[in-house]
DNA sequence: GTCTATACACCGATAGAC
DNA sequence: GTCTATCGGTGTATAGAC
């Protein structure tokens, strides 16, 4: 088995049990290869399962979520495309965000640094897109912030009521929201 | 020391570690009691001390979040009396959600149901003061869900970017966004 | 590379003195 | 009620055969 392999089946083990509830016996369960050998593959044990986790989520992240936004084609329809890979990437809202997840407890003081940053490129990238719209910089970067902000409540939300709506429909009216003119956006 | 003084201590534990994170010797710490002591005011364990924080805190969001939503006073006024509570509550984003904390691994599996309702009254509350501002039936509950998704999604972000404005601005706006005319709510 | 077996610390929980 | 001491189990991590 590939390291890559392994990390994939790593990462739902993190995120269902969060930092301290994925134990290395459940995370030999998930990959199927004894302690010893995740041990070959993570010489630093837990900590460093969980940053390879972390980097693989992230790099699946911006190759399907924040590309579009830097592709080529007018705002709206970018935001729409995004919204759609976030769509997928969350399966509607039923699986939790990996980010949220890993900043409690030990794995915040691990990993503060590279979630902020992660979550900042996100952040940044949407508000680049709403300048391009003529959003001016301040109220880009706020409606951006908004965004994250929505989907990451809507997970929560989703995930507590057990339905998918919320983030559904966080999801579809995404893109109207953060190009609506400042006037109405209050 | 009381049993209700000894659950308000162990409140941060949780809030801060998450369920598998609290480990009995770091709530041994925080109350200033031996574990064996502990045992005495929960003999169920950290299950039951879980149990208790989880109703401490939700009956001190009723008392201090929802029940302005119940006073007399125009809608707009409880609305904005509600976020400065959650203001206070989540100490101006510095602070966690509890129940978004504990719904994540085995803490979900056994207060999954405690937290859908808590949230569930909460949404409920706002909605029911969202129809009496002439909002019908089914966008007062959309709204009222946008208003839990906002607040649980800023929290993520102030304290994944170490900053309280998200949380600020979220609750600045809030009122006045639930509010709005439904024209201009897309 | 993958395994079985194991080391040692810490987990949640209990016994029993005071 | 609170403590010290301790239990059995599981946690992370390693050793060493294959």
């Amino acid at each position: 088995m590939s390291k890559t392999e392994a990390i994939a089946k790593l990462v739902p083990v993190f995120r269902h049990y969060g930092y301290e509830g994925a134990t290395v016996s459940r995370l030999s369960q998930a990959t199927g290869l004894g302690k010893a050998s995740l041990y070959h593959y993570f010489p630093k044990g837990k900590s460093e399962m969980a940053a390879a986790v972390l980097e693989y989520v992230e790099r699946r992240f911006a190759q399907t979520v924040i590309a579009p936004l830097h592709s080529p084609g007018d705002p709206q329809h970018r935001l729409q495309s995004m919204c759609q890979s976030l769509s997928e990437f969350y399966n509607s809202g039923r699986e939790a965000c990996l980010l949220s997840i890993l900043s409690h407890g030990e794995a915040n003081t691990l990993f503060h640094q590279a979630i902020q940053t992660a979550l900042t490129t996100w952040i940044e990238a949407i508000a680049q897109v709403l300048q391009e719209a003529n959003c001016d910089r301040e109220l880009a970067w706020e409606r951006a912030e908004d965004a994250a902000i929505q989907i990451q409540g809507a997970l929560i939300l989703a995930r507590v009521l057990d339905r998918t709506e919320p983030f559904q429909r966080i999801i579809a009216y995404l893109p109207r929201k953060l190009l609506a003119s400042a006037s109405s956006s209050v």
